[in-house]
DNA sequence: AAACATTGTCTACAGATGTAAACTACTCAT
DNA sequence: ATGAGTAGTTTACATCTGTAGACAATGTTT
């Protein structure tokens, strides 16, 4: 289970540390968030006290702080699709792939692929 | 597109209105969460309130007011799921779709359920 | 030593959210 | 007309979120 619930904003932090693999420190990560967001050095260290407070990061102190994940993304994205589904579809995986298959605002080419997809899949 | 954002507590309320099919008052929807939420008359009214104000539902009024969604559950379900595959699978619905397949927490029983699904919509 | 740069902490502030009490308006019974 | 019940509006207040400035500590340059 997560403990605290992760913002949008936080969000964004994990995720360039996920991507990365490898402990960072603050200016690495504001460096490749860059791309995305043009947050102010204290609002990334903003972001980092609070996931640091949420107990989903943990730091390690170098010349200067550098911060890993304490949680795969794998287990993180787990756990949310499964609230997704509670919260949408009665707890049933079942019922959220129908909504994808019935979904006629998908791409026909994307909808081959879903399909091409389940028939590997399955047999 | 949904304009404002729809809270969890907000949701309460227009999951009660979506199931019940019909414009319902205050108090009718205050008795059907009963069975979930224990809250309190002015509570179910402030909530009411802002879902008016986010334009997401309606008012009629008779000798009492009356509430209707004004989208259908599906749609908005339809919005939140492409928000949340574009949010943790790179908006690849085969993305998620490979989640839930590979998800080994799944019961037998769901996972069956989900095989036997995919087997009869895909011929 | 003095000044500057860098890194981190603390404080701030507006808007959203969960939760509800206080107040007002209207209707029905006395 | 008076008082009680019911419905709706306004105000409140703590916490969370997005965003960042102010400030402090430490290392570096002149």
């Amino acid at each position: 289970m997560i403990d605290k619930k992760i913002s949008d904003a936080e969000l964004e932090i994990l995720e360039v540390l996920w991507a990365a693999g490898e402990a960072l420190n603050a200016n690495d990560i504001r460096i490749r968030l860059n791309q995305k967001k043009d947050w102010e050095r204290t609002t990334v260290l903003t972001l980092i006290r609070r996931l640091l407070d949420k107990g989903v990061i943990s730091q390690e102190k170098r010349e200067v702080y550098y911060y890993t994940p304490c949680m795969e993304r794998n287990s993180y994205v787990k756990e949310e699709t499964k609230s997704f589904v509670n919260k949408f579809f009665k707890g049933s995986a079942k019922n959220l792939a129908a909504a994808l298959i019935a979904d006629e605002d998908m791409s026909k080419e994307e909808m081959e692929e879903l399909r091409a997809y389940f028939r590997d899949s399955f047999q």
